[in-house]
DNA sequence: GGTCCCCAGTTGTCTAGACAACTGGGGTGT
DNA sequence: ACACCCCAGTTGTCTAGACAACTGGGGACC
């Protein structure tokens, strides 16, 4: 805390700055479960910031949910088991470096199909029947384990060449990201639970009819325009989501 | 908006009075999805506050995952089918009752046992060996279809002639919360892909080896205490979990 | 010993402003 | 026709303060 000298001409927010110092204090345990964070005033005096600022920086990361706040007590460091599937968008990828797992991708197949060769993928990503959408199809692994099969949906108009320039090895949000400006900031899922099929099962390596979750993701740029839409299926042994239900401000 | 008169006297805060009327709007359809709500300034020229309250509100919106906002454009009604899943504790019952079903519970078994019979609970709950518990098991209803079985962990010493006075029409959280004053605000929950045993493929009415949702909920009051663990069994078949993961502030 | 009260510390709410950054549209100039 | 600029509207960030409500502890009083 102390060490932290705020950079008041970036770009960066002040609170941000201040959220990232606490999380990463949390992160590497300097903070523990439990204790107290600095109160509001404290850092509003020790880093020359206003209140508010402060106490911005502090709700963030209550509503990141590894902090909450007792009016009187003050704000403490949440138990946490693993800081995972919290509300963010998150590929594979992150979802997985974040669990401290190498990932890892082996293409099944990856071409341009017409929308209504892909209904429910057209009708998500707002498409007529003519127009075409590139779909990779992808075992994902962590650490050599099969984890889950995913069936990724793009319109070929946001990304034409996509498929020339795609590199298996690297995560796709990122490449959206870097290469066409697409920044994913919003995400509908549904989960649901199910049996491996025949095909999954071989791809997976687990016995036909073991139990699967079934992702069906439709994702967002800023403005609400859909541009993703993923099926997947992640074996139920080796999978589980964690979630921190909190009571809403 | 014209119609809401801001009570400044009473206990609840104004940004909780105008989010709340907004909710409504949005609820009742005055506001369709996709529209602009009121903007900062409008709201806070309105109803005289400044214009960190108004905000105050409409971040608050977005927390719950209703709207959304874009610097430079307004605050916008997110696309939701229902409203379910959201970031909120809730029961069985307020889930039901919030996607319009009529929820319903039967209860197999409600008895007192010792900690050390009920490891998972004990541990969660931090519990000596010795220490009794409450376990309830009950069979989850919605209009007449079982949807899961429930098993209930609480802590006797907590509310000691909970099992003389649950009436099993009733709430268990609406109970806790008014008869003990318990009143959980969060919660962390684990989900795991699974099938159905014999036990639960005869109480649920499917076939053995179904897909099944498996819940595993520990609650907690404010002060980080653990109040509840409970694990639960819900249908693949007939129930989905929904979730809006986004950019986090 | 126990009860009550007060006080310092903390978060919750609210005000009144300021400037920055971005959007979208209209107008101007080329 | 096109590029550019400007402007009004909007959200994002930030300041400096105020009072309310609650917590926990210590001290005064009985």
């Amino acid at each position: 805390m102390e060490l932290l000298d705020l950079d008041r001409h970036s770009v960066i927010p002040l609170y941000y700055q201040i959220q990232q110092h606490l999380l990463q204090d949390i992160r590497t345990g300097k903070l523990k479960p439990g204790k107290l964070l600095p109160s509001e005033e404290v850092i509003s005096k020790r880093l020359r910031v206003s209140r508010m600022t402060a106490r911005q920086a502090l709700k963030s990361l209550c509503s990141l949910g590894v902090a909450h706040s007792q009016r009187g007590k003050g704000t403490f460091v949440s138990e946490v088991k693993l800081e995972k599937n919290i509300r963010e968008v998150r590929s594979f990828t992150e979802e997985m470096e974040a669990r401290g797992s190498r990932p890892h991708s082996k293409v099944i197949s990856s071409e341009v199909v017409p929308a209504e060769a892909e209904a429910e993928a057209g009708e998500a990503l707002h498409l007529q029947p003519e127009e075409r959408v590139i779909r990779i199809r992808r075992v994902r692994v962590a650490d050599t384990v099969p984890m889950g099969v995913e069936t990724t949906c793009l319109p070929e108009a946001l990304c034409p060449d996509l498929l020339d320039k795609f590199d298996p090895r690297n995560s796709l949000y990122r490449m959206l990201s870097q290469v066409y400006g697409i920044h994913i900031v919003q995400a509908d899922e549904v989960v649901e639970a199910g049996l491996a099929n025949t095909e999954e099962a071989r791809l997976l390596g687990v016995p036909k009819g073991s139990p699967v979750f079934l992702f069906t993701r439709t994702s967002y740029v800023e403005g609400g325009k859909a541009v993703e839409y993923v099926k997947s299926t992640f074996r139920g042994d080796r999978y589980k989501i964690t979630n921190r239900l909190g009571a809403v401000q």
